[in-house]
DNA sequence: ATTCAAATTTAAAGCGCTTTGAGGCTGGAG
DNA sequence: CTCCAGCCTCAAAGCGCTTTAAATTTGAAT
């Protein structure tokens, strides 16, 4: 569609119209964009992208695998992406790559430039997708954080260690000596965050978190119950749990149901919340007491500062941390005596 | 990086051999595929694309808003797609739009040539962007059915009709003269065909579906609970329920509690297995019987057959349905009397 | 009038690949 | 030998945009 022919104006002339360069006279811009609205004309972004190397896309890669499933978190965090990311013309890519070579997904994605930016989730200490993102130099963030790098870098992640912390205490100061916690997979360094939080708390009072007393395991329901399971029917079972996930806390309540205790009777139970629209803490057998952060705003707030450092509004090491409300409700008591 | 050069080839040949076309001699296709290997050359898709007008990767239009939640179950269709698009080389891109105006993202990534083929899921009878794909050319296949179209057109879809049949039928067999669906939201076909199966096993033994018996919501572990409850706590509650979501199943479950009911005594309950790695049909308080279908594998197939209609291996209108296993589990039994 | 810098606009050169239309070789048929 | 069919390979023309370097116009100052 030659824009510039209908005009009379030269190629030039009109791209940098359209893309806002001051050195085009107000009133011809005024006249291009006029035309470019009146007859729909959109720069084909394929020829665009070819020129300038820029994609308007932003990229994630999506581990996958037979054996690999997909947290149902990620479909919050997406909403939210989603959510802005629609209100600013990007889109996103999913680069489907083995769980155990994303790297090279990275690299193709870097090298080809299919997208302006990247981010990172369930990120693990050291982990090797952030020094390979950070040296490939592609604008990205991380939802969550690492440990151990001598560089900094860019993230979002909410308070878990002090989220977990404020649990545990609470806890601890209605009485409860043996806590357990019910973890996510330790490798991850949200997991690690909270058992710190929680070991915090104990300690501060002169207790600990016995080796019996955590479980670490991927979060399903039915790990929830197993974990529960084992924690209660051990020789010193404790009298409070707290748990990395509501999906998993469905499986301590029914744990719990099956060996004939009652919450907060026997024991009480704290979760975390990623506030799923499909299963909400208020609604448990007994309301659920939570730390609570909705995953989908960080998923609408990561891709803003996506779009802000593609769009070099922002630069640098920037770590921001999201406190975590703790809800109370009624899946807490004092210790039994 | 001139491989052309390298090889005091033209960049012509170099693309043929690459690229598999006849005209080229088996030995410099060799050579060429050799040193393409050996320096790691990738072409530049973005250069590709603006020359070819294929870009490599699968489109979803993702309606997103501030009151819209992406369905949970989208996360495990995507494992599945994720899964058959990484061993083919494909991307998926995520193109949100505003959730009553899909329409307008369909024209541009069509017009733009940003994917070489779409799927839809979730379709309702008529669905408009069933009509619009179908007009704008652009390969596709409908996870889901829609109705009332007249042209055919490629879709996977499970036989819910099928599967609701054969579980109320089951109920009915047991003797069960009140049969309640707790049912997904009616607008869409899934629901519709769900129900169709619910009534036609009803009426094969003279029996009906009572208006009051019905309940059509969105599918959260709330919702089961209060249509559970406006069931069985109306004049004529009914023996047995077919549930259209394990997550609903949560909630019809809690409520049964909370009434001082018992499964399977008072109440049977079956309900539909997308397959959730995180919640499982026999973990549930009692087993619950379900009508089975992975919606994982049925996203691996979409994959698969996107990539076979893009390269124009598979052509035509062809729906495929598979068919559900019902698996009986202690959550069924006879009527009470 | 003349001049020069600032303000606009333009021609043309990429971006890195595919594809079209030709040209160069080889070898058996004439 | 000459020709021509078959094979291969190549130069060059896009694909539709951005951007560099140069040209033109404008306008105030000389």
């Amino acid at each position: 569609m030659d824009l510039a022919g209908r005009l009379g104006l030269s190629q030039t002339t009109v791209s940098r119209a359209l893309n806002g360069y001051p050195e085009v006279n107000e009133e011809t811009r005024r006249r291009v964009m006029d035309a470019a609205k009146r007859h729909g004309y959109r720069p084909n972004p394929s020829a665009r992208r070819l020129a300038t190397g820029k994609s308007g896309m932003i990229g994630y890669v999506l581990p996958t695998g037979n054996a690999v499933d997909i947290d149902p978190h990620f479909v919050e965090f997406l909403s939210g992406l989603g959510d802005y990311a629609r209100s600013h013309g990007l889109d996103l890519v999913l680069s489907p790559a083995d769980a155990d070579d994303q790297e090279t997904t990275y690299r193709r994605i870097v090298a080809n430039r299919q997208v302006d930016a990247v981010y990172i989730s369930s990120p693990r200490p050291a982990d090797r997708r952030l020094a390979l993102v950070n040296t490939l130099g592609i604008p990205f963030i991380v939802h969550g954080r690492s440990e151990g790098f001598d560089f900094d870098y860019p993230y979002l992640d909410i308070d878990n260690e002090g989220a977990f912390h404020e649990a545990a205490r609470l806890l601890v100061q209605l009485g409860h000596k043996r806590l357990a916690l019910i973890n996510g997979d330790d490798r991850e360094t949200f997991a690690i965050h909270r058992e710190r939080g929680v070991r915090r708390a104990l300690a501060a009072s002169g207790l600990a978190l016995g080796e019996r007393h955590i479980c670490s395991l991927t979060m399903t329901e039915e790990n929830g119950y197993r974990a529960a399971r084992r924690l209660l029917e051990q020789g010193e079972p404790p009298t409070a749990i707290a748990c990395s996930s509501l999906i998993m806390a469905l499986g301590v309540v029914r744990a719990v149901r099956d060996l004939g205790l009652t919450i907060p009777g026997d024991l009480s139970l704290v979760a975390h919340d990623d506030v799923f629209p499909w299963l909400r803490p208020e609604n448990f057998p007994v309301p659920l007491s939570t730390t609570r952060s909705s995953i989908r705003l960080a998923g609408a707030r990561v891709a803003e500062r996506l779009a802000a450092r593609i769009s070099r509004l922002e630069e640098g090491a920037r770590g921001e941390v999201w406190p975590v409300d703790l809800v109370v409700r009624g899946s807490v008591a004092r210790a039994p005596s």
